[in-house]
DNA sequence: AGGCAGGCTTTTA
DNA sequence: TAAAAGCCTGCC
């Protein structure tokens, strides 16, 4: 099917934004994305016009809730005021076009867990090998083959030698024990989207392995709570270096989750990407 | 009780 | 070699 995306919506920046680990790129404007049983390949062809290879019913019950396009992220970026706050306001326009995906909170929860004192590429090749070792293999529509990601039962079915290959490291007994969560069903993520922001956090740091970064990144990624705030390594130096006086959450609530990864992009592919 | 130092697996630049 | 979308444990 085609589409008309008139919102910011840009492919390319919310595949290195770190909030997702397994989109590939297939051509200058075109993606493969796996997302629970399903891999969607897109592609723009112009802009504002994508090319999808789903039908119209399984983009309004798939696609659109995970791309978020019922939110309208242009707004939200025109409330940065560009005299207040020039810092944020600059990082929204350069990465004007990311989106907060509503990924599944299982994937979410296991991929940051995995990210912790790890960059990006070394993040996406355990997860990879995971989706490989634990994972089913399907078919997309053109064929070609993919790996969903594990169900928590799968994971703790495998092998510690298996689990041992996906080079998680110290990182493996966390992966473990929260799929063992998730199947005893102390992890329960109606549940958890049905609290506050602050009890899911608190709910999460429960899990072995989880602290208040990665149960903020798994409530922003993976409950949709936009206004988390996740504090990593980057965003702390962006606090430090650009708001010395304090960062104005109260001005933002409840979309600092959304401006955390206009920042942490912006910060991010300027000091890595050269520019 | 709450804060802090040290250790942890492996990859990446 | 240092740093990476950190957290756990032990010590004070």
């Amino acid at each position: 099917m085609e589409l008309h995306i008139d919102d910011d919506f840009d492919l390319p920046k919310i595949a290195d934004s770190g909030q997702c680990f397994r989109w590939t790129r297939t051509g200058e404007h075109a993606f493969r994305i796996p997302h629970g049983q399903n891999c969607l390949n897109i592609t723009r062809i112009a802009e504002g016009r994508y090319q999808l290879d789903c039908t119209d019913e399984e983009f309004r019950t798939l696609w659109r809730p995970y791309f978020d396009l019922d939110e309208n992220y242009s707004a939200i970026r025109r409330r940065i005021d560009a005299k207040t706050d020039p810092f944020l306001y600059r990082a929204a326009e350069a990465q004007k076009g990311i989106r907060i995906l509503r990924q599944d909170p299982w994937e979410a929860t296991v991929s940051f867990i995995i990210s912790q004192n790890r960059n990006i590429p070394a993040i996406r090749r355990s997860v990879e090998l995971l989706c490989r070792a634990a994972g089913d293999a399907l078919a997309d529509r053109e064929g070609n083959m993919f790996h969903a990601f594990p169900e928590a039962r799968r994971i703790l079915d495998l092998p510690q030698s298996a689990l041992d290959a996906c080079a998680l490291g110290y990182r493996g007994k966390y992966v473990r024990a929260a799929a063992k969560a998730f199947c005893d069903g102390d992890l329960d993520f109606r549940a958890l989207s049905s609290a506050t922001g602050e009890e899911a956090i608190k709910s999460l740091m429960g899990l072995y392995g989880v602290g208040v970064k990665v149960a903020s990144c798994i409530s922003l990624f993976g409950l949709h709570q936009i206004d988390a705030f996740p504090v990593d390594t980057w965003v702390r130096r962006i606090l430090q270096n650009e708001y010395p006086n304090g960062y104005p959450f109260h001005l933002y609530s409840p979309y600092n989750g959304i401006y955390q990864q206009y920042m942490f992009a912006f910060y991010r592919s300027r000091e890595s990407g050269g520019a």
